[in-house]
DNA sequence: GGGTGATTGCGACCGAGTCGCAACTAGGTC
DNA sequence: GACCTAGTTGCGACTCGGTCGCAATCACCC
């Protein structure tokens, strides 16, 4: 457990927007100027691989990037805008359900589940080609 | 409508495996040496876009690429398997039930969805720490 | 068959992520 | 508290998936 370990899982823990790389470097420099990309993506392989995060892709909507949350009780979905780029999230215990179903069907041990829709919000719907 | 667009559509909608980007170009290559790698990634951009194919990570389990399936009339989950690297499909009215809920729910427009789950299938299940 | 807007191939480029290595540090042992 | 060592960090070079600008070419329409 090293100090820059310790800040970037405060960082994940805390932020309210989710973060990927870059941005997560870029705050933990306020802190710490010293502090590498690559100690930001062994900490992120690290936690990643111990089930402590997880990733998504937010369908791509900001180009290949990867955001990274600390991973919840409650299982739930990402929701990105096609238009405006809003993120949403939505929780649901037929998502539970789903998980559960497939795990019992088809025998797999389940670690991780994302689950990413992409699309136009309410707002963008009447504006949307 | 051009003969490289042609072979490329060809490919993806007869190919059993998931392709990446890589993959598509050198079966392509095969019958139009000519090809090129702009070319496999400007068509790819395309038919997403047209919401013709649909985009995997596939749990980034080899890497960050992409793979690409022809858009199918079922809506279907991917599992992919991060000890022996089995991808294995899974569809279910649940699902379906569950996208109908999402949209339902939160007044979304919803275009792509994708799910994907990482863990231990059945035979990996046992020698899995 | 000729014109033209879209598409291709090419090469240079970009940016996310990885790797090897030497210096450093956490935290266990005496 | 000083020492030791395995593990971690910072650094710079590198890999690799994907993009861009441009000139040549092609598909399609009249």
């Amino acid at each position: 457990m090293t100090a820059q370990r310790r800040l970037l899982v405060g960082i994940i823990q805390d932020s309210p927007r989710h973060l990927d790389a870059a941005g997560l470097l870029e705050v933990a420099r306020k802190r710490d100027a010293e502090i590498d990309r690559a100690t930001v993506y062994r900490t992120i392989a690290l936690l990643k691989g111990h089930g402590l995060i997880d990733e998504l892709d937010l369908m791509h909507i900001e180009g290949e990037k990867h955001y990274y949350e600390a991973k919840t009780n409650r299982e739930h979905c990402h929701m990105a805008c096609f238009r405006c780029g809003a993120i949403m999230e939505y929780t649901s215990s037929s998502f539970e359900r789903l998980k559960a179903e497939i795990a019992a069907q088809s025998g797999f041990n389940i670690r991780v589940v994302r689950l990413e829709v992409g699309g136009f919000c309410k707002e963008c719907r009447k504006a949307a080609h």
